[in-house]
DNA sequence: GAAGTACTGTACTGGTAGTTCAGTAGTGGG
DNA sequence: CCCACTACTGAACTACCAGTACAGTACTTC
């Protein structure tokens, strides 16, 4: 049940998400669903949990170019592959009135960004890994969510270059 | 009607901003509202066309960092205060499914960063604009609405001469 | 005053979220 | 072998809401 929410959630979004879908997918009688997960929110956490626990880290190598352009693409992919751009709006909207929902989008962004957020701290110093880290995730959400567009290599490698222009230019390099 | 309609995306979001809700806050019978707007995308085109009409420009002064700072920080008090954020992630979450909502999407986008794409235009060169919109738009955007913290003045400085850091090196400032 | 336009109020259909409960199937202990 | 327990089923049911239909009203225009 807990696969079929969390395929559920990639495939269709929190909207279409239901107990009684979640029970059609698993096999399972609605009823038993909700003896489960009383609310959509119980149902949602452990999905998103599920997917969380799926997600895989990339390997780091040492470089900070190379690591980042790696840990980026693999944003990218999850961004527009598995979906996570509607997973993600779901539940942002629902995180303003629920504050279920917007400990999930914590988990979630969290997870995203675990691995960017690994090699910026292994590579820069503490003050420079959150600005950062807000605008190479920022640029390529804008490019994959809002903007709807591709998100290609050569822009990756652009946003990282423009974004450690200063710590190396401060550092001597 | 179009003005109920927009108070409501903004305050209540996508989800609960229905015919029957419409209705009631514009003092308007259900059927009345159901025979100018057929389906919810129709009624939410015209909301979200007065939101853009409404949406100002700050004044540009001419110094890039000063009109950027002027720029991004009404975009920030745009995303918190006018509950920009959930509005935008109730059309993300429906553009996966709908091609009216992809366009109210984009129309959306648009508007919130036009302030920015100006001042970038405006004060550097045309292959920066497009990467250095999408870190600093981005990065304000991971800021407010994906890890809901407040956006400082502070940080927007700090964004704001990292994003610009290797234009100005290249252009020998 | 006739024709047309805009809106109202109510009642209806259809669909779905969530509840309830009697019944069934399997399991482990004594 | 039986008992108690747990997990699940299937169907019926309530409550609510989106969307439709339509007869009636109020106002305007020619």
């Amino acid at each position: 049940m807990i696969a079929a929410s969390a395929a559920s959630l990639l495939e269709e979004g929190w909207g279409a998400t239901t107990h009684a879908e979640v029970a059609r997918r698993a096999g399972y009688s609605k009823a038993t669903v909700y003896a489960h997960w009383p609310t959509t929110v119980d149902l949602m956490r452990d999905a998103i949990a599920r997917i969380c626990e799926d997600a895989t880290l990339p390997p780091a190598g040492g470089n900070l170019h190379e690591d980042l352009h790696v840990a980026l693409s693999a944003l990218a992919q999850t961004l527009s592959e598995g979906r996570y751009d509607r997973l993600m709006a779901g539940v942002i909207e629902r995180a303003a009135q629920d504050q279920g929902a917007r400990d999930l989008r914590d988990r979630l962004y969290e997870t995203a960004t675990t691995g960017i957020r690994g090699v910026l701290t292994a590579g820069l110093r503490p003050d420079d890994v959150e600005p950062c880290l807000a605008m190479l995730v920022g640029a390529v959400l804008v490019r994959a969510t809002y903007e709807g567009e591709a998100v290609t290599s050569e822009f990756i490698t652009d946003i990282i270059d423009r974004t450690l222009a200063r710590v190396e230019l401060t550092a001597g390099h």
